[in-house]
DNA sequence: GGCTGAAATGTAGCGTAGTTACAGACTTTT
DNA sequence: AAAAGTCTGTAACTACGCTACATTTCAGCC
């Protein structure tokens, strides 16, 4: 039974900090590494072990424990530990979410459910919530919405459009970069302009949230980490993936933003009075008779 | 002392504190019976809270609450907490955040990402593992790929077009009903549909895998239940996800879906010879050169 | 029925673990 | 080579968990 709970268990939720450390490890300070060092190579001594302990294992200071500690996402040491306590009793010794060229089908599917999921745990864990309050009062204010994006981003903008019903205001989605730079020349006051780009670095999406706010748009960006974009917008959305780069990392970042989409136009949603949610539930159902058929 | 009997007598073994607890419940003391109260009803709550936090929510004095914990064979709280860290991480019954109508931004945030998660890992135990290893087969040796897919779904099949450099062959998407008949009719044998509908009972797309099948194409589907569109297709990817009712409920299958996606393309990309996989390598380099920019 | 003693619970205070503020050392940039 | 910024350690502080002790409660007994 013991088998079965862990079978079942496993991914809960997916914070799986021992997997957030090997991929952070190289991005982390100097110090930092010899405590994750320290952690990956034994992580069950670490459950009762205290800071000092740690510290002395790992050759540093105690507070350099701590910043590893809040560096992997964690509020402070007892959090790590329980935590880690939580990792360790999936029975995650083979863990090494890290994709080999022999892995088979299934362990693939494994690895990649698991990091998506540590990996949303991350982003869940760094979002600025206040940052996300902000954008929900400019949304809900808002008279119409245009998501701009790229590539990956253009995924994430179409989707977002398609939420209109719950944004309650037209929504648009602009996928090209010409149609990009038109419709942000048009935009005028009371308009949002969200813009999405994962890097924050390419150049015409940046040229994008000028022009719209140039022209007294409000603008909304959602990035992957603050950069130059976050310049021109009014409130920026910065959604932390773990992204590694191993070729075969799938891009969590799209799914990350998929999520916050949901937050905002659900938070939008639930601001409307209540005749306005009675009638998206109209549409609901409408929707899904459109889609139900007959037997065949 | 008793209490040092007791840790003794009922093994440090112990490996299911909460299934401990339950089962000494009755004879431990008032008290103590107060606190395991406390704990089995939200066992969660108490991996965030103090000594102070838990004796208060119980209605006793802090020294009862390190009494119990030594009842139940713990040493100390913080070691309490870890074990009972371990232990729901192991058999947890996931917390279905239903959203409520007073949910501040942040508690939506939160219950977002717990119910995408939660549900990810649903459609992770659920996967069809040689289903899944048979649609690799077949998209490894697609010589072109056609995605199929409507509203929230067609943004799935986007998607998947856009990773064909993992897939290695042509992709196409298809998302409006007349393009894809049109497709659908044109394509023979060697070819792989892949059709996405969450619903599955959505007339046309099925009309599509037909088609697309009496051409001799090879169909794929990718759906969220066992549905009519199964009859039409060679391969069925069923992806369960927890969608209840709620209005508010955010469609966590197209996030499900995406991660199937994931899977597949990064599955296929591993099959391929090495030289294919340097031409990846070369390929991700050049457009993150492309979207890098100068500082303004 | 009150008395006595053991068990159970609460009170108060102590020591240490975890945290934070700050300052020095080391990198990196200009 | 100077200056800015980052990283790391020292030192002081908060509060958390724990222990010793006082008080209460209850059971058995005179």
């Amino acid at each position: 039974m013991d088998t079965d709970s862990r079978i079942e268990g496993r991914g809960l939720g997916g914070r799986n900090i021992v997997e957030v450390i090997r991929t952070m490890r190289p991005e982390l300070r100097k110090s930092d590494r010899k405590v994750a060092d320290v952690v990956l190579e034994d992580p069950r001594r670490i459950l009762n072990a205290t800071v000092g302990e740690t510290a002395a294992l790992a050759q540093v200071s105690q507070p350099t424990v701590l910043r590893f500690t809040t560096a992997v996402g964690c509020n402070g040491f007892p959090d790590f530990k329980i935590r880690l306590a939580q990792s360790l009793a999936l029975g995650t010794p083979a863990t090494h979410s890290v994709l080999l060229d022999t892995d088979q089908p299934e362990t693939v599917a494994e690895k990649i459910f698991d990091y998506t999921m540590t990996s949303l745990d991350w982003a869940r864990s760094r979002l600025d919530k206040q940052a996300m309050n902000k954008a929900v009062d400019i949304l809900t204010a808002a008279k119409s919405i245009v998501f701009f994006g790229f590539g990956a981003s253009g995924i994430v903008a179409r989707d977002a459009q398609q939420k209109f019903p719950l944004f309650g205001v037209p929504c648009g989605a602009e996928l090209d970069s010409h149609q990009q730079v038109m419709v942000a020349s048009m935009m005028k006051e009371g308009e949002v302009a969200f813009v999405i780009s994962n890097t924050g670095t390419t150049r015409s999406i940046i040229e994008i949230a000028r022009i719209a706010r140039g022209n007294g748009a409000t603008v909304i960006c959602l990035t992957g980490s603050d950069s130059p974009l976050t310049n021109y917008c009014d409130v920026s959305l910065i959604v932390e993936t773990l992204e590694n780069t191993n070729m075969y990392t799938p891009t969590t970042s799209r799914i990350a933003a998929l999520v916050v989409i949901d937050i905002l136009s659900t938070s939008v949603a639930m601001r409307r009075p209540s005749e306005y949610q009675a009638r998206i539930h109209q549409m609901k159902r409408q929707l899904s008779d459109m889609r139900r058929m007959q037997p065949l």
